[in-house]
DNA sequence: ACTGCCGGTGTACGCCGTACACATCAGTGC
DNA sequence: GCACTGATGTGTACGGCGTACACCGGCAGT
C-alpha cells in the first residue's frame, strides 16, 4: 500500500520552517527565552570551547533554564545548529557592495574567510551554499554583484558556487590545521613541523613520498595562511574572468 | 624550558601513529580481526546508512565480535573515522600519471569527486589535505605533476590546495545538496524544487532576495552537477595557468 | 608442562538527545 | 474581579552512545 495522501497523519513534519516561525511576531514579548538568546548562548559555547561542548544540557545551563526549556524554540538538536549558523552569518558584513563584480566577489571571500576563521566550528556544519535568510544573503548579494555581465543564470550560479567552493574548502583546510597545531599547544610552524615530525618522519621514511618530502624541504612560507588563501583567491576570480570573457 | 623529558607522566599519547601500527607485520596473523577488515566493515556502514549509524556496538555486531574488540585496533571512535577515510582514499584510482600537470590536476580532481560522491560522508570528515598514507597519496601525485615548471615550493603547495580546496568545498554543497534530495525522497531537480517551495516561498516572499529570486526563475541547467564542477574546475585550473604562467 | 602475553569478553558508568506529562503564568472575555 | 486558555518552562525517565577496566582463553617460547 503506497503511502497515499493520509489525510489525517501525514507524512512530514509540521511544515512551517524555522525560519518563518521565527519572524512571526513574537507571541509575548515577556519571555525570559527567545531564539535569538538561544543562538547566541550556543554561539558562544561552541566558540569559547567547541562544537562538542554545546549540548542541550549545558546550553540550558548556560541560560539558567531547564534541560528541555530550549525545545520550545527549535525542534531538535539539528535545528539548534542551523540557527547557530544563521546568526553567525547574521554578523557578516555585506555593507558596502563595492564597484566591480571582481571586487565585490573578492571581499564577499574574504569576509566569508574570516567569519569561518572567527567560528572554526562553522565548517563542520555548513555547506558552502544552504537555505537560511542569513546564508541566503551571500547568493544574493553575489547575483546582484554579477547581473549585467551576459551571464546566463546558470553560468552565474556556477561561478558563485565556484569562488563559494573554493572558499571553504579552503578554509576548512586551514581551520583544521589551526585545530591541530591548538590541540597540541603548537605555536608557530616551526613548532609545529617538530611536533608533526615523529608521526610524519614514519611515512616520509617509507619512501613513497619523494615530492612530497622535497617540498617539505624546500618550503618556506607555508606559514602565511593569508598570502595561501588570496593566491588561491585570485586564482580562481582570475579563471572565471578569463573562462567567461569578463 | 624544554619540557624536559618527563620520565613518568609524559604529556602525550604512547606516541605510535595509527600508521606505523599498521604497517608493522601483524605479529598473529591467526586472528579474527584486522584493521583492514574494521575499516572495510565500517566504510560498509557508512555507504549504506551515513555515518552516524557506524557506532562501536554496530560495528562490533557486524564483525560477529564484542563491542570492545575493535578497541584493539584503534585507539577510539576518532581513529576508526581516520581508518575508514585513509581506507576510501586508497581506492583512488591513481593509476596513469597523466602528461601535463594540467591534466594530472584535472583528473585528481575528477577522482576525488567521483570518490567523495561514493562515500558521501567523507565530506564530513575529511578535510582537503591531511595525513594518512593513501591520503598523502595526493599531494604526492600533484607535487611530482607540478615539478620542472619553475614553481618553487610554497607555489606548488598554493596551486595543490587551490585545488584541492576547491573540489572539497564544490562536492560538498553537492552531496549536501543530495542528501537533502534523498531525504525527502525527491527524485529530480523538479520534484525539489517543488517540495522546497514552501520553505522557499516564504524566504522569497520577504523580498529580500530580488536577484537570486530572478535565478530561479531563468535557470535552466541547474540540475546538471558534473557541467557545474568541471565548469568551475576548468576556472580554476585556467586561472592558475595564467596566474603562473604555466 | 609452565608461563606470559595477546586478542576478545562482560560489565558498568556517565553523558547524550529527547518524549511526555505536568506546573506556572500572562492576557482575555465576562 | 475572575475563571479560562494557551503558551512557556520543568521534572522525570528512557534508550543509546563511547569507553574504562577487570577478566579469561589459547597460543608461543621455554
Amino acid at each position: 500500500m503506497s503511502t497515499q495522501q493520509a489525510p489525517s497523519g501525514d507524512s512530514d513534519k509540521p511544515q512551517v520552517s524555522l525560519w518563518e516561525r521565527l519572524e512571526r511576531p513574537a507571541p509575548a514579548p515577556r519571555t525570559t527565552l527567545t531564539a535569538h538568546r538561544i543562538a547566541e548562548a550556543a554561539v558562544a559555547i561552541a566558540d569559547a570551547e567547541g562544537l562538542d561542548a554545546v549540548t542541550m544540557r549545558r546550553l540550558a545551563a548556560d541560560l539558567g533554564v531547564a534541560p528541555m526549556a530550549a525545545y520550545r524554540y527549535v525542534s531538535g538538536k539539528d535545528e539548534l545548529i542551523e540557527l547557530m549558523v544563521d546568526f553567525v552569518y547574521g554578523q557578516l558584513p555585506l555593507g558596502a557592495p563595492a564597484e566591480g563584480w571582481r571586487d565585490t566577489m573578492r571581499a564577499l571571500a574574504v569576509h566569508l574567510r574570516a567569519m569561518h576563521l572567527a567560528h572554526p566550528w562553522t565548517v563542520r556544519t555548513t555547506t558552502p551554499f544552504s537555505l537560511s535568510p542569513n546564508q541566503l544573503a551571500v547568493p544574493e548579494r553575489a547575483f546582484a554583484a554579477l547581473a549585467g555581465h551576459g551571464l546566463d543564470a546558470d553560468t552565474t550560479m556556477a561561478v558563485f558556487r565556484t569562488v563559494t567552493g573554493y572558499v571553504h574548502g579552503s578554509v576548512t583546510t586551514e581551520v583544521t590545521l589551526d585545530a591541530l597545531r591548538r590541540k597540541h599547544g603548537w605555536s608557530d610552524g616551526h613548532q609545529t613541523r617538530i611536533g608533526l615530525a615523529p608521526q610524519m618522519s614514519f611515512l616520509m621514511n617509507t619512501g613513497r613520498y619523494p615530492a612530497y618530502q622535497r617540498y617539505l624541504h624546500e618550503a618556506t612560507r607555508k606559514d602565511d595562511p593569508d598570502w595561501q588563501f588570496e593566491t588561491g583567491l585570485d586564482c580562481v576570480l582570475t579563471g572565471i574572468a578569463t573562462h567567461f570573457g569578463l
